[in-house]
DNA sequence: CATCTGTATCGATGACTGTCAACATAGACG
DNA sequence: CGTCTATGTTGACAGTCATCGATACAGATG
């Protein structure tokens, strides 16, 4: 369920289409958590751009399957990927999503 | 119930604080809606950068209280602003609001 | 004041979401 | 193969949300 890439030009210069509203909205409902926010925000701050889950469990509240059901809405948004190495599953953020997100946003 | 300001680094420079974190997913939340997106970039569209309601029910296919109802969450969000003007209630979009945004997701 | 139009609020309802405990799966290692 | 650790999935539950119809409020106009 990868979702659409919520296209190009800034919103505030002509309306929004029906369908890049319901794509970019799924984007924005996957920002609209604040776990999922520090996530993807501690992803990206690791060293090298990724991070372990065992990594990301520990500076949170919240209980590891919570955690994993987090991953994977990001992962679903388009904004994260991941892969399995042995023993642990690392996370990346995708940084062409959310620049173009900021893109959208700009004025 | 103005949102915090939702400051200011990228935030995959480092790890957002909690606190960061739940009033940028409040301002995210208020965009994760198709209508509510389509109604902010409607109204910034608009010549003058402003709308009446009058002008923001036609294009949708839900009811007058609904609209009502996203505008007051945009605002709520500090997205947006409004006033009556008469009859008219004219809303408007907050710029700086947008880029915060903008620069928050910058990679 | 009476009425009409534009907009907001209220109360209800069905759908969705974040969370957890329990369980399942995958790889490592003996 | 058996077991241990890391991660994902499932099912359930409480809370939130988008939506509507009904109603209230505000300003204009007669």
């Amino acid at each position: 369920m990868l979702q659409a890439p919520a296209c190009c030009a800034p919103m505030v210069r002509e309306p929004l289409s029906d369908q890049d509203a319901k794509s970019l909205a799924g984007v924005f409902k996957a920002l609209s958590d604040p776990v999922r926010l520090r996530l993807l925000s501690l992803i990206a701050s690791f060293e090298g751009g990724e991070a372990c889950v065992c990594d990301l469990t520990g500076p949170f509240d919240v209980s590891q399957p919570t955690i994993s059901h987090h991953l994977r809405v990001l992962r679903e948004a388009g904004l994260i990927e991941g892969e399995r190495r042995g023993t642990w599953v690392y996370y990346w953020v995708l940084p062409d999503a959310l620049s173009r997100l900021g893109t959208l946003l700009a004025t």
